[in-house]
DNA sequence: TTGTAGGCGTTATCAC
DNA sequence: GTGATAACGCCTACAA
C-alpha cells in the first residue's frame, strides 16, 4: 500500500492537519521550518495523496473527459491531441472515448463520468439531427448544469450549447465561392451522413453560394457517404459513370482524398479533368498527390481552447458561450480555373 | 450533491450495508424481497455509487491509461480506437496521453496514474535505446509491479516488459526480402529518429536480409528524419539530388506517403524509376496514388488485445509475457519489378 | 502556530 | 437475513 498522510506526520513527528496544510498550500500559516520538516518527510517517503480520498470531500476530480466519433481519424486525433496536452499542463488528465453518437455508448460514458465526477466535458464531433437525440443530450446537458459542470461541444449538436467551433455554413460557402470564382458551375458535392449536423451546415453553406449566383441546385448533384474511406469511394465511382459536373466539393479531407483516387481509378485527373476539394487541412492531404485544395480547421487550437474553457467557471452559468475559430483556404493544386 | 447509499437505504427502509450487499451482488444472501425494495430505490433516485469512496476501499479503479506519441498519427489513433473501446466493454475507462519519451512528461503521467490507482498502463511508442530511458522506465516497471499493476508495452523499449506487438526486425526484413526478390539491389532506407527501439529493429530486420543475400550495406543509404511529414520530406529531397537506388524503403507508411511526394515534386515517377514501400498498412496509405505497398500491422487488433491482457492478473508475476500479432505483406502499385 | 475530531460514501467484519 | 460500526485517506471547522 502507498504512504498515507498519517505516515508523513508521523515521520516530520506533527499532525496530519500541518500536513495537509502543507501539501494544499493553505492560507493556513505554517512556520517555515515545520514546512521544511515536512517537506522533507513527503520527499522521503515519495508521498502523493490519495486522489479518491480527496475526491471524496470535494465536488469533482481533475479529470476532464472528451468524446470522439473516430479516433483513428486525424481529425479527431489532432483535437485530442490538442486537448490532452492542453489539461496535462494544468494537471488534469483526461477520459478519451470513442463514440461519436450512439446514443446507447454515449448513455453509459455519461453514467460513468458522473461517477467519476469528471470535471467537465468535450463533445468532439457533430451530433445527429434528430428529434430523439436532441432530446437525449440536452437532458444529458441539464444533468450537467445541475451539477455545475460544463459541456463544451468542437461541432454543432443542434442544440444550444456552449461551444469551441467553425463557422461551417460560412466555410463552406466560401470554398464554393472560390470553385464558382474559377468557374465553375456543376459542383458535385459529397458530404457525410445526411442527418449530421456538421453535414448539414456545410451542404448549407454551399447552397447558399450556388443560390447567391443564381445557379440552381441541382439535387441529382448532392450525394452522402458514411464517411468511410472505401464508402465514399464507392459512392464516388457509381457517379463517376456519367459525370456531368466538373468539380467535387467533399465536406472533409479523407473523403476527398478516397475521391481524388476514385476518379483517377476512372481514367480522369485531377485537376485537369475534374478538380477536387475537401474542408480540415489535415496533414495527410498536404502531402497527397495533387496537393488536396482545402479549408484549413485550427483542430489543434480548438481543443487546446476547449480546455480553457472548460476549465474556466462560467460567470454567467444561463448565457450560451460560443467561440469561433476562423478558417483558411489552403491551396494546393487540385484544382483547375476553367475559361 | 448526488444520492448516496444512505438516501437509498432509507428510501428502502433498510440499512446502507444491504443496499451495498445488493449493489455488489454479494454472496452474502438477501432475501428476494428486500431486493427488490432496493432495486427500486436504486432506480428511483437513478442512483449511482461515488467510485472515489469505492476506491478508497480498493487497491485500484477501473481505469487504464494509454501513453501515445503523437494521437494526430493515425497509427496511435487506431491503437487508441482499440484500446478505448475494449476497454469500456468491460466498463473501464481510459486515460490517454500524448507524449512518448519525453522523460519528465511521462514521469508526470506516472505520478498522476499512481495517484488515480488505476489499473494498469499501455505503453504506446517505442522508447529511446538509451541508458538513461531505460533505467527511467525500468525503475517505473518496478514501481507497477509492486502495486500488483501491469504496464504492457505495444513497442520495443529496450527493456524486459510484457509486451503485445509485431516482430519488427521480422517484418522488416520481409519486406526487404521483397524488394530484393523483384530485383531492388540497392534500396534507400528511410527511418525515424536513430535512438528510437522499433526504428533500430526495423533497420536491423532490413541490414539482416540484404546480409543475408550477400549485399554489402552502404550506409549512406540510410537516413534517418524525425518522423514529420514535413521533416521526411526534406531528407528525402535532399538524397534525391543523386539518386543512386531503385526504391526506398521508409520504415512507417507516414514518411513512404511524404517521400512518394517528395520523389513525384523531383520529376520521378512511382514506381516507373522509384518503388516506395512502407510499413502500417494504415487506411490513408491505401487510398493514396499510387497504393502504397506496405506491411500490414492490425493496430486496432493489437490495442484490443492489450486491454485484454492488460485485465487478466498475471499467472505467474515475474515471467515476462510476450504476445506477438504476424504482419502481412499488403500489395500495393509503388513497386516495380527490375528486370 | 499547531492539533483534535467529525465526516465524505463505501465496503467488510462482526454481531444479532 | 439483516444491521451496527470500524476502517479507507483526506480536509476543515473548531480548540488550544
Amino acid at each position: 500500500m502507498a504512504y498515507s498522510i498519517e505516515d508523513v506526520a508521523r515521520e516530520a513527528g506533527v499532525s496530519i492537519t500541518t500536513v495537509s496544510r502543507v501539501i494544499n498550500n493553505s492560507s493556513h500559516a505554517v512556520s517555515e521550518q515545520t514546512r521544511k520538516k515536512v517537506e522533507k518527510a513527503i520527499k522521503k517517503l515519495d508521498y502523493k495523496p490519495n486522489i479518491s480520498a480527496q475526491t471524496l470531500r470535494q465536488p469533482y476530480t481533475n479529470v476532464i473527459a472528451f468524446i470522439a466519433r473516430d479516433l483513428s481519424d486525424a481529425y479527431y486525433g489532432e483535437m485530442a491531441r490538442g486537448i490532452t496536452e492542453a489539461a496535462i499542463k494544468q494537471g488534469v488528465l483526461s477520459f478519451v472515448c470513442n463514440t461519436g453518437r450512439k446514443t446507447d455508448d454515449e448513455m453509459r460514458y455519461h453514467e460513468l463520468f458522473n461517477q467519476y465526477r469528471i470535471r467537465g466535458l468535450i463533445l468532439g464531433g457533430g451530433g445527429f439531427n434528430t428529434e430523439q437525440y436532441r432530446k437525449t443530450l440536452s437532458e444529458e446537458i441539464e444533468k450537467y448544469k445541475s451539477r455545475d459542470l460544463r459541456i463544451i461541444a468542437l461541432a454543432p449538436q443542434g442544440v444550444d450549447i456552449d461551444s469551441v467551433m467553425i463557422d461551417n455554413v460560412d466555410t463552406a460557402r466560401r470554398m464554393t465561392d472560390y470553385l464558382l470564382s474559377l468557374g465553375h458551375q456543376t459542383i458535385l458535392y459529397v458530404g457525410g451522413p445526411a442527418n449530421v449536423c456538421t453535414v448539414q451546415e456545410r451542404l448549407k453553406g454551399y447552397k447558399q453560394a450556388l443560390e447567391h449566383h443564381n445557379i440552381k441546385i441541382n439535387e441529382n448533384l448532392i450525394v452522402h457517404t458514411d464517411n468511410t474511406w472505401s464508402g465514399s469511394y464507392e459512392v464516388v465511382q457509381k457517379v463517376l459513370a456519367k459525370p456531368s459536373f466538373t468539380a467535387i466539393f467533399c465536406d472533409n479531407d479523407n473523403v476527398a482524398l478516397s475521391v481524388m483516387r476514385a476518379v483517377k481509378d476512372h481514367g480522369l485527373r485531377v485537376p485537369e479533368d475534374i478538380s477536387v476539394v475537401g474542408i480540415g487541412g489535415l496533414p495527410n492531404s498536404q502531402y497527397s498527390s495533387p496537393i488536396l485544395t482545402t479549408m484549413k480547421i485550427p483542430l489543434y487550437e480548438i481543443g487546446v481552447k476547449a480546455v480553457e474553457r472548460l476549465l474556466t467557471p462560467k460567470e454567467m452559468p444561463n448565457v450560451i458561450e460560443r467561440f469561433e475559430f476562423p478558417t483558411e483556404l489552403q491551396k494546393g493544386n487540385s484544382v483547375k480555373a476553367i475559361k
